[in-house]
DNA sequence: TGAGTTATGTATCTTTTGATACAATCAATT
DNA sequence: AATTGATTGTATCAAAAGATACATAACTCA
């Protein structure tokens, strides 16, 4: 597939004409497969990636353990990309593809060049800023004050906001993942909120009642 | 005391003469006083403040426990406020003064606006955002990550980096807020640190040894 | 000085979480 | 059908963290 006009169908979010002219004619167009790594910790990156269509998932790893950050969906971008235009910046998380992925990749020199041109870039940059953060402020609360049992609970909620669907298509192994705990510690609390008539489980997925 | 060119000499960061005068001309100048508050979660901010001098604590509450989100120092500028510039945002964390700081105040509306204008101003609000990022997700993977202890002795040699001195000048419920825990748990770790060798326990203080 | 306040020490008990091990079940593939 | 691998269920044990309660020590200031 070409870059094309088209593009800006779903990238909304950048209206300049001129803004569009300067996409089409530095940006790279690039398709990941699902379970396709496209940042790792350590790296360090000298291109912003902007998700087109499919979804990233941003992690952090310790050991044998790791933690969700934040997913980055259609007309989002990553941090750890965006840090790097200004700064030399490794990246501290990983992001891989769930889903095949499109993604329009940009040098990362012009991000500062086009904050001072393109109001809608300007915002675009903040917004992605301030939503990474709102985010991470929000992973770190629940992390440092919720129990594990709790943030199951909204891990289920959420989920049924964005999807909704009571049907949860995930293994105990991934949600532990999603929560930076171990398998038989979700394993038990699933089995607990069983008992309390919360959700059904099915092998691999895991189903809601109320 | 009143706005003046002098101040320039404290914000390096700034470095255009025009936008030196846009500061001196829209900018008002705050004192705050040990224990002042001047962020309050639920709060929404109109003004963006810069310090020029002394420290806010930045901290996350929930009931009778809170946790430190990070420190604002001399030419550095809160997320919270530079966030709501950009969207309706209510501040999620609260702001205190930690020794009598003075404050530079400018409307929120002209951060939008000068992000166009100033080279030196995008970057400083970039770099705001990426070094609160930093600091967040670093603190976040300690909470997901480490046991208290290991916090505590990583809380060490930070203080011992920034201040050089192997006496720290803190109480245990202090301490305990600031990694988000309970006085008894610090408490309990101190005395089997000091029965490591590893500090002594004074009143008000704790000294490192080695 | 002595009354009140803040800081520290510590014991006990409970809950939560984590580590390990093993069995049972389901699914996919040869 | 048999093998293999992924998923789920559970039991046992240990460690970490939190809750509560109470005693003591050190500071402060009227």
């Amino acid at each position: 597939m070409e870059i094309s006009v088209d593009l800006f169908k779903k990238l909304k979010s950048f209206s300049e004409p001129e803004l569009q002219k300067e996409i089409l004619k530095h940006g790279k167009f690039l398709k990941a497969s699902k379970g396709d790594i496209l940042i790792k910790e350590g790296q360090y990156l000298d291109f912003l990636p902007i998700v087109i269509k499919g979804l990233l998932r941003v992690y952090q790893q310790k050991e044998d353990r790791e933690i969700l950050l934040y997913y980055v969906g259609p007309e989002q971008t990553c941090m750890m990309s965006l840090s790097s235009a200004y700064f030399d910046y490794n990246s501290t998380a990983n992001g891989i593809a769930m889903e095949p992925t499109e993604i329009l990749v940009l040098p990362a020199h012009l991000i500062a060049e086009w904050q001072l041109k393109y109001p809608s870039w300007s915002k675009f940059i903040i917004k992605t800023f301030k939503s990474r953060y709102d985010e991470l402020l929000n992973a770190f609360g629940s992390v440092a004050f919720k129990p594990i049992h709790v943030r199951v609970t909204e891990y289920f909620t959420e989920y049924v906001k964005n999807e909704n669907s009571n049907k949860i298509p995930i293994s105990h192994q991934t949600l532990a993942n999603e929560l930076g705990t171990t398998r038989v510690v979700i394993s038990r609390i699933l089995k607990q909120f069983e008992k309390e008539k919360k959700v059904k489980l099915y092998r691999g997925y895991i189903q809601l009642k109320a």
